[in-house]
DNA sequence: GTCTATACACCGATAGAC
DNA sequence: GTCTATCGGTGTATAGAC
């Protein structure tokens, strides 16, 4: 072996030193990534920082513990919801076509990305023996009613109707009818069925609505 | 220390010897206990035999696996649910008593004891990552929504209506919202919130219903 | 046929060198 | 700030005594 000059440190894989506040961002996206990709009980800490390409030791230097990495995650879902669902949302037509078109487009991004949407139900259960999750679980839940209910709001006065039901039992019937049919669309993969489905509940909304007397 | 003319076994914790087929069905129903009480993460091999108060290897006898022991459990779910949810139709009265009845009385079960209900819900995220169970669970699923169909088929008939909706539509309606509703409910413990949806749901089919032309 | 004992993998988290 | 190495615990599954 030629001696060296200078001790050659063995060249391993290039680590990068990252302000501590990068690295954190580092870690929730590749928990996002986990979680969506391989679920919750898969997203290990080993397994994030795997995706992350970090060291477990840098995962300890960033979060106390795997929990917080989780509360953090489902904040971050959070926060991303609203644009996701906003950006479903048709304005032009009448009403009827309005709602439709609406409901299609939230149910289209489901279709193409179930998981997504999922990571948010198996948190939920996750956190029935995780207590430190809970608030984060129940924030994101509070944020999927809050949405629905300005959509109807909104799509109701941009046609010029008022809704005859209160406007957060709708929300929530929308939701829950949302939920139920992405769980059931999960198993079955019966797209068909449920689009039939939302068809029926596009006409059960239009006949709350009522056109505004002025 | 006496000399036994017999020598002590040094009495352990009493050990009964059980028929195989006995010990599985004690499994099965451990299974069960610990799956609505902990949940599916928790329903590890050792929890079970514990509850089932057996020995780790008795569990390996009687099984190949964990998740034959989690295949049985998703089957015997779905043989008890189908006496659950009739248990909770109402016959007497108008359409809309028996309609809004059955859908009251199904959701004081599962507000009475939601975990019950809530574990198919795991075991069929569980199934994402293991193909094993998918076939138990997709029964499971499908087994929900034949009993509502039945349930539509057989109120309007006793009631003289027939549904101008198709059935299976009504019925994944009705199951998607409950399982919703439900999931919502295990995050926010609104019950007024769910009953005044259920309300609404109920209005929803009695609009769907027509009277029959005899 | 049922037990005790153990193998082996992976988990979250930490210690201490550099 | 990042590393290697390891701890203590728990998971599924198995080997071998009785």
């Amino acid at each position: 072996m030629p001696p060296a000059t200078r001790r050659s440190p063995a060249r391993r894989a290039p680590v990068v030193r990252k302000a501590l506040a990068d690295r954190r961002e580092d870690l929730v996206e590749a928990a996002l990534r986990v979680l969506v990709r391989d679920g919750v009980a898969a997203a290990t800490t080993r397994a994030v920082v795997a995706e992350a390409g970090a060291s477990l030791s840098a995962f300890h230097y960033c979060f106390d513990s795997r929990e917080e990495l989780l509360v953090l995650a489902a904040e971050r879902i959070t926060d991303r919801t609203l644009d996701h669902v906003r950006a479903g949302f048709s304005v032009g037509g009448d009403l009827r076509a309005v709602i439709a078109g609406s409901l299609t487009a939230l149910w289209e991004r489901l279709e193409a990305d179930p998981h997504r949407e999922l990571v948010g139900y198996e948190l939920s259960q996750y956190a029935r023996t995780h207590p430190e999750l809970r608030p984060a679980v129940a924030r994101l839940f509070r944020h999927y009613l809050d949405v629905h209910e300005q959509f109807l709001v909104e799509s109701a006065a941009a046609a010029g109707f008022t809704w005859a039901t209160p406007v957060p039992v709708l929300a929530r019937l929308v939701n829950s009818t949302l939920d139920g049919l992405a769980l059931t669309w999960l198993v079955d993969h019966d797209g068909a069925a449920a689009r039939a489905v939302l068809d029926a509940l596009a006409d059960v909304l239009l006949a709350a609505a009522r056109p505004d007397p002025s």
